[in-house]
Formats: structure tokens, C-alpha cells, sequence
DNA sequence: TTAATAGTTTCTTATTTAGAAATTATTGTA
DNA sequence: TACAATAATTTCTAAATAAGAAACTATTAA
């Protein structure tokens, strides 16, 4: 890492004292980040305070802990605008929660792996552990998979050399071979299911929003397994390419 | 400045690179950000970099151009997620905007300013300046004013030594007494108006959410001054009150 | 009251930064 | 296609910053 990036050390140690208050679900203590981190205190004391001073993050007096700062609203909320797919799409997918009333994720390709734009909750959903921003493999996940089957061959090599097809659940498809031909099978029905490969219990099924050979993002349907009988899979797929269409029509 | 902070030099950079890009409406270039601040190209171009790096920002490649990375969506729903005031409010919120057909705004005080925390926003509302995440000055406000006066007297004199009261409309209070008597107005009547003080056209009604002096935050009901009749506003008032009064029950 | 723990300051060397200048790439134009 | 203009990138080194050990102070627990 070091030997690559010779500037901005700060900025790097800040970014891991950030992302363990991210990853924290309260408020931490100086100690709290120098015991996690291997930064000495002094250091990361002074870091603190100029992020604090940019308003990266909070400092509450009382308890002297640290939390998140307001900015990263404003920044998210920009990041978030910025990607007018989400706008477009939303009428379409909460028709599509509605009708299936499942939850629908909505995800792009960034960096080799799914980042979740938007999600839309149904009143019967059950908590998944994702969250807008949050990313997912894409091997591994039904959105993820609809992407890497429009890779071009090169591409695709290129992904599977640098990434390691790790076990998320029992179902993940590890092997390099079965991925590909489980790809064909994407390329030929245009859609792409995760038998639970991706998280325990959830079953999802992926579609591509692809018009001119520009890719917009990707879709989902995510259910319990056990709610996910034949004739309710075949629902998904029917009212998902419906949504597609319908999607693919407003686009550009 | 600087005789303040001698630490992370490179962070404040980023904090202006990152600031600049938030601010643009579109992706930037080297070129534009080095036109736009006082730092060299060469310095910008390697904390780009690291910010790349970071997952922080992302570099078009064909375009070369530069724009907020969507790490930015994480840490993002993290901070509106850790304010659980939102959801505790959302419910009220959505039927007070149904209820009075303007837009709705929730905020807390951070700093002497006023964050956007929510915003729910009615078919015919007018589109206001403000987003999530956005911060708005505290005199000027609705808002604001409700803050400023359950402040202790030590703290408002704090805060009005370290403001400057500056005109944002023609209508905006500049004079510290006449500030000062409108807080009292503020604590008699239990809301704030702010008379298109804040923005141009808009006219709000603020109300804070506090209980046992714990201050949870304060909601605004925006809408174009031309709409707000006497009659309308008492209606504000009145559906503005009832919701203060349920969401107090709920807090805590 | 004391002990233990956490937060903060000081100080110095090793490391990093910053920008001028040169170089290379890219874009627009004749 | 070549040329000019503009933008991006690299190199280099003096000047500025960072990092952590050690000492110190505040806070908490016993």
C-alpha cells in the first residue's frame, strides 16, 4: 500500500480512523480507535481534531467520543443526486415492491463491485443486512451477475483474476467454470438469480438496464428463500422484465 | 487559520478539493480545481489521487474528469441513520405535510447552524435552495429562532458575539434587540415565524422539539409567501402545534 | 485516597510536502 | 495531417510537516 501511494499519509490514516467510526455502531473513544488501528494516540488525537475542524466529525464534550459528522449528509445526499437512474427508475420499482411486495434494490457497477443506490422496503421485508451505499460482490449477487454477464470475455478474465471467489453461503458458486456457464445461462433467459449465494436465506433474482450497449445499472427482487415457491419466482421474473421494459423505454 | 491548525495539511487541501467537487454540478477537472483554489496542480493532483485511492472521489477515465466517489452514500446513511429522531418524526411529519400541502423540514443544531436532517416535500411545493444536509444560520430561520430562544442568556450573548448578522432578504433581522424582543416573541407564543427572512419568497413557522430541556431538534412548515394568508397561517399554527404535542409524547 | 486508565502536550528526527520547471499527452484548428 | 495551444504529469529538492516516545495531566474506578 505505502509502496504505491507516497503521498498523503494523513489523508490515509484518516481514512481508516473514519471508517472505524463508520463501522462502529456508537459513538468511539480515542482509545477505542487506537486500540483497533495501528496508529499511535498523539497522532491520531491530532488527526481527530482536524476532522473535526473540517466537520468530518463530531466530538461531544460530555463523553469526549467521536461520531460522524453532518458533512458527509450533504456529501451523500450530492453523491446520491448525481445518479438521476435513481430517480428515473423509482416510479417503476416501487410499482415493481407493489406488485411483488418484495423488496427491490437498485445497484450500479463501481470499482468490480455493486454499490446499492437505492432500496425499497415492502411492508412485509424482511431486514437485510444491506443498506443504500453499501456494496456487494459480483459473483455473488443476482444484480452483481447481470453486469459481469454483459462483460466483454477480456473484461470478464480481467475480474476473475483479481478476485478471489470466496464462500458467502453455502450456495456461493466458487468455481470458475460454473460461474461462466451459470453466466451463459444469464446472457440467455436476461436475468440472473442468486439461490442464496449472497446472504443467508435470500433469494434474489437481477436485471440488467442495458440500452445501446450503455449500461444504467441493475435491479433486484430480494425474498426469503422459503416465500420464493416456483409459481412466485416466475412472478418475479414476469413483472421484473416488465419493469425493464418499461424502464429501458424512458431511458436516455 | 493555519495558526490554528498545524496538522494535516494535506486534509484541509482535500477538504477544499472535496468541497469544490461537492460544489460544481458537474464532474471537474484538474485544471478547474487548480483555477478554483489557491494550490498548485502538481499538489492537487497527487492528493486526487489518494482520494481516488480512497474511494473518496472517482476519476472518468475518458473524460478525465473528477467527481464524488460513492463511499460518500455509506458514510451518508450511516449519519442519518445514527440521528433516530427522523424515523421517531417521519410519520408526524408526512401528515403534517398532507394536512397543510407545504413542505415539511426537520433540523437539529450543530455548530450555531441549523442541519437539514429531512425534508418531505408536498406535490405543489415550490423547490427551495435547501437540501438534506444542508445548514441555514440560526438568526434568520424558523427553525433557528426556535434554538436561539431556549438558549441561556450566556449562550445567545456567545453566539451573537461570534455572528454576524447579515442580510440574507430585505426582511432579515440585522439588529440584535429587535432579534433579541422576537426571541422573547418566539418563547411566549411557542413557535417562530420567519417572514421571509431566511430566503426569498419563502415564509416558515418553526417549532422545537424539547422535552425535560433536552433539545431533539425543531420543524419548519415551508411554503411561497404569497400562499400564507392569515387565515393559512393559523392553520399552520394550529396543525404545526399538534404535531409538536404528539411528537413529544413519542420522544423519549 | 490511591491506583489505574485515558487523554494531552512536548520535543526531535525522519519523512513528507509543495511547487517551480520541464516534460508529455491531449485537444482543437487550419 | 501538422501545428498550436492547452492540460496533465513527472522530477526534483528545500522547507515544512508528521510521528511517536516519553512525560504529564485529567478522569474514572476501587
Amino acid at each position: 500500500m505505502a509502496d504505491q501511494i507516497f503521498y498523503g499519509t494523513v489523508l490515509l490514516k484518516a481514512k481508516q480512523i473514519t471508517d472505524y467510526i463508520v463501522d462502529s455502531n456508537t459513538a468511539v473513544s480515542l482509545k477505542d480507535i487506537s486500540d483497533n488501528l495501528a496508529i499511535t494516540k498523539p497522532t491520531i488525537l491530532k488527526i481527530l481534531r482536524t476532522l473535526e475542524y473540517c466537520g468530518f466529525v463530531n466530538r461531544n464534550s460530555e463523553t469526549q467520543k467521536y461520531s460522524l459528522g453532518t458533512v458527509y449528509l450533504r456529501y451523500g445526499q450530492k453523491v446520491a443526486e448525481s445518479f438521476d437512474i435513481k430517480e428515473l427508475t423509482r416510479p417503476f420499482l416501487e410499482q415493481l415492491r407493489d406488485k411483488t411486495n418484495e423488496t427491490i434494490n437498485l445497484g450500479i457497477v463501481e470499482k468490480n463491485k455493486v454499490v446499492l443506490l437505492d432500496k425499497l422496503e415492502s411492508s412485509r421485508s424482511v431486514k437485510l443486512v444491506s443498506r443504500v451505499g453499501g456494496t456487494m460482490h459480483m459473483y455473488s449477487s443476482a444484480m452483481g451477475k447481470t453486469f459481469l454477464a454483459h462483460y466483454t470475455p477480456e473484461k470478464l478474465t480481467k475480474y476473475l483474476e483479481n478476485t478471489s471467489l470466496v464462500s458467502l453461503t453455502p450456495n456461493t458458486i466458487t468455481d470458475v467454470q460454473t460461474l461462466k456457464d451459470d453466466l451463459e445461462q444469464v446472457r440467455q433467459q436476461n436475468f440472473a438469480i442468486d439461490n442464496v449465494e449472497n446472504q443467508a436465506d435470500i433469494f434474489c433474482v437481477g436485471f440488467i438496464l442495458e440500452k445501446n450497449s450503455n449500461c444504467y445499472g441493475a435491479f433486484s427482487i430480494s425474498a426469503p428463500e422459503y416465500r420464493v415457491t416456483k409459481k412466485v419466482l416466475h412472478e418475479f421474473i414476469k413483472y421484473g422484465k416488465e419493469a425493464q421494459l418499461k424502464i429501458l423505454e424512458v431511458l436516455n
